[in-house]
DNA sequence: GCAAAAGTGTTAACTTTACACCCATGT
DNA sequence: ACATGGGTGTAAAGTTAACACTTTTGC
């Protein structure tokens, strides 16, 4: 393997060491419409490109603890649970040279307050329309595109659409959100009776100030309640 | 990052490189029972040791290709279809340093012919029940039981059932694979009514001979029609 | 003739779908 | 008073789940 090249101590077995990136699809959503977390590069390769968040690993980093370090890094986000997405190999993905890329994907109540790069691998963080996605840097359009396809599997039978609002949100908020992901109408009564039917919002004795027209109720996401129901097999499905 | 300990021109950006490896969970089905395919090294580190079809892939090596190339190096099998199943990268799961790996995943028609590895560094390679796995080396008794997780989930929503049996199949074996599979008992009637139902299995004229009981017809997998259904948007589902 | 597995239908409970009008609020 | 989105129920169709006996074959 490639280290016999460097001046190293014959010893009995060569040291192995991988160099390998992550990059990050996060989402959300905001106006009725999916977003994904971009940056603008603001170094080579690809720099003054449009990117997904993501960079090198250290040799001494853990994979997961990495994308937490890139994405923080590259848009001031910490905190996000990600979940390995896929890893993406083609041998010349990389102008420089081999780099395999681990994929990670998440979902957050989106936010601009504090959505800036901490180091100067990028210029700025920005959302951008899910599908309206313009050139992207290495082959990070595809790893989005991937993003999505598995966004909109997941939505299906896990919860993790709450995530994408905030706190405290109204029924019409979740029906679009399903709509807006799935990219088809659903049943209104239909879609209600069913989200309902897992008793599993908490109705809050308020209702959204403000609007034009009657108020609608809020709630919360009981996720304490679907912790617990999921240990003895309960599976969420729209 | 680590290249710059070696003695190259000094140049713009430097070369980048990945040493990362594959690792192939290969499903089997044999006896009523779910089979994985495994090794017994002949080579450090873990020589002797069993562990799963899995080694180094080259630099100018694509990573599905490395996943097919090491697993015929190591068992014999080539031709099968792979998926990728997860990057499993603990900073310390390779005793040489760091190494990322690939886990691929595939299901079979169990053969004993041809299994046999065609280098030296597997010993020989064999087929374990996949509930009574032994130790293993690295991290691969995660990484199996990762696969028979995906397994499990794969084959409710997917028909990828029939690659375990042989061309030709009764309902009972396809049956007795789903309660091996789902570890649960699925009444036969209501387990019949539906396989049946999708109008997939193509009868065959004839029964399955010597057997000490009422003889079964025999049955194929319709490949085909379920490609164009599933174009059309259809989804199997047990 | 008996052991072993194959094969077969009906009913009740539940889930999904389709569908249209009145209500509350701000301007 | 009107425009805007919020909120509600029922019936028909389809799906799932529960359940037991007869048939064929080799020994």
């Amino acid at each position: 393997m490639y280290l016999l090249h460097c001046n190293m101590k014959s010893t009995s077995l060569p040291k192995l060491h991988s160099d390998f990136s992550v990059d990050c699809v996060i989402f959300g959503f905001d106006e009725g419409e999916l977003k994904i977390l971009l940056i603008e590069r603001n170094e080579p390769p690809f720099e003054k490109w449009q990117a997904l968040p993501g960079n090198l690993a250290y040799d001494n980093e853990d994979i997961d603890e990495a994308a937490q370090r890139v994405l923080y890094e590259l848009t001031g986000i910490s905190g996000v649970f990600m979940k390995q997405l896929y890893a993406f190999g083609k041998i010349d993905r990389h102008p420089q040279g081999r780099v395999i890329t681990v994929a990670y994907f998440a979902i957050i109540k989106r936010t601009d307050e504090g959505l800036h790069p901490v180091t100067s691998y990028a210029k700025k963080a920005f959302w951008c329309p899910a599908n309206d996605l313009p050139k992207l840097a290495f082959d990070h359009k595809e790893i989005a595109q991937h993003g999505i396809q598995v966004l909109r599997n997941t939505i299906k039978y896990e919860p993790i659409g709450f995530e994408l609002l905030s706190e405290e949100f109204t029924l019409s908020q979740v029906h679009h959100l399903y709509e807006a992901i799935l990219e088809k109408s659903i049943d209104k009564r239909n879609f209600r009776k069913k989200i309902m039917s897992f008793d599993l919002l908490t109705a809050l004795k308020k209702k959204k100030p403000g609007v034009a027209h009657k108020a609608p109720w809020l709630y919360k996401w009981n996720k304490d309640k679907y912790e617990k129901l999921k240990e003895k097999g309960f599976v969420f499905e729209i």
